[in-house]
DNA sequence: TCATTTTATGTTATAATATTACATTACGGA
DNA sequence: TCCGTAATGTAATATTATAACATAAAATGA
């Protein structure tokens, strides 16, 4: 049975950080590891304020969370190690935002398929074959042969639909 | 049975760009004057630019065509005019190219589901009901409520891989 | 170990994309 | 015609991203 949704989506809101971003930390350096990719402080770093906004961050406030933790930082600086990030999968950027979240299965090979919540900020990834294999399907209908999706959905979260509520 | 794709997706190459602009100009105008819309000659002509490119331009190429039709405008100028043809389905934005494109079906409520072609930088616009509602109820199925869905996919269109075969 | 090569980072400058704020003009309805 | 609203003009600036080149750190191989 595949895991539709990975296990960061839309955590409660009362959840435990701290622990997610360790979780992450640790799998991205397994994954450099085991793949022979050199996870220096810098990108671990990037990765680290990556996931403690857990939600979309801006590159430039990933600039000026280095300068806070007071390390040498220019524009450069954040958007190669994010380049890295992303290139491996342990960040996505989301295109209508201009922002860049935490992913933590550098692993799959999935497209990113994000759902926005406008309300609480957050990012949760759906990461359903079935869309992707529809998309190509129709779109090889007018000849059209896919080589990435970038799907983006916003809407509203179940933790913040729930708040209305009470 | 719906049409799944749009006229101007991927017109041959060599087809008549002056019949198309001209159509969706008078399609965006009938639109308006039935919808008590101000089509007035800054969006008529900034409508007229985005169509001329037949693929994604940028605001700033846009700023520059107004500027050698000797017409006064500066970055507000364009952004404005845009807002107002997005807003009113004649010109979608590709969020992954921060660039936009014409949109010849202003009436029909669809979401945006794009095929951009890496070869030729045209883009074709999928506009399946199937795939939106394949991803509503994916989302619906984690609790998510989608409000809207940007769609962007990447690739080869039909022209040009038929192109590399000759 | 040391020289060589490659990869990563530092640094300055600038390009590309987008918005704010306020003044002016044009339009539409009373 | 007057008034209110919508559209456009204009200047300044904010935000996002990259180019170009210097320096430093790490991997490689004799």
């Amino acid at each position: 049975m595949t895991k539709s949704i990975s296990a960061n989506a839309f955590p409660a809101h009362e959840h435990d950080h701290t622990v997610c971003i360790a979780d992450a930390l640790d799998s991205a350096e397994q994954h450099c590891v085991a793949h022979q990719l050199r996870f220096t402080p810098l990108r671990r770093q990037v990765l680290e304020i990556v996931w403690s906004r857990h939600a979309p961050i801006g590159a430039y406030e990933i600039l000026d969370e280095l300068r806070n933790e007071s390390r040498a930082a220019a524009p450069p600086t954040v958007y190669r190690a994010l380049e890295f990030l992303v290139e491996h999968g342990f960040v996505h950027k989301i295109e209508s935002l201009n922002a860049f979240v935490g992913c933590d299965r550098p692993d799959s090979e999935h497209v990113g398929q994000f759902l926005i919540c406008g309300s609480c900020h957050q990012v949760g990834e759906l990461d359903d074959p079935e869309i992707a294999k529809l998309i190509a399907k129709k779109a090889k209908t007018v000849g059209f042969d896919v080589s990435h999706q970038t799907i983006e959905v916003r809407g509203v979260c179940s933790n913040c639909a729930g708040e209305n509520h009470a």
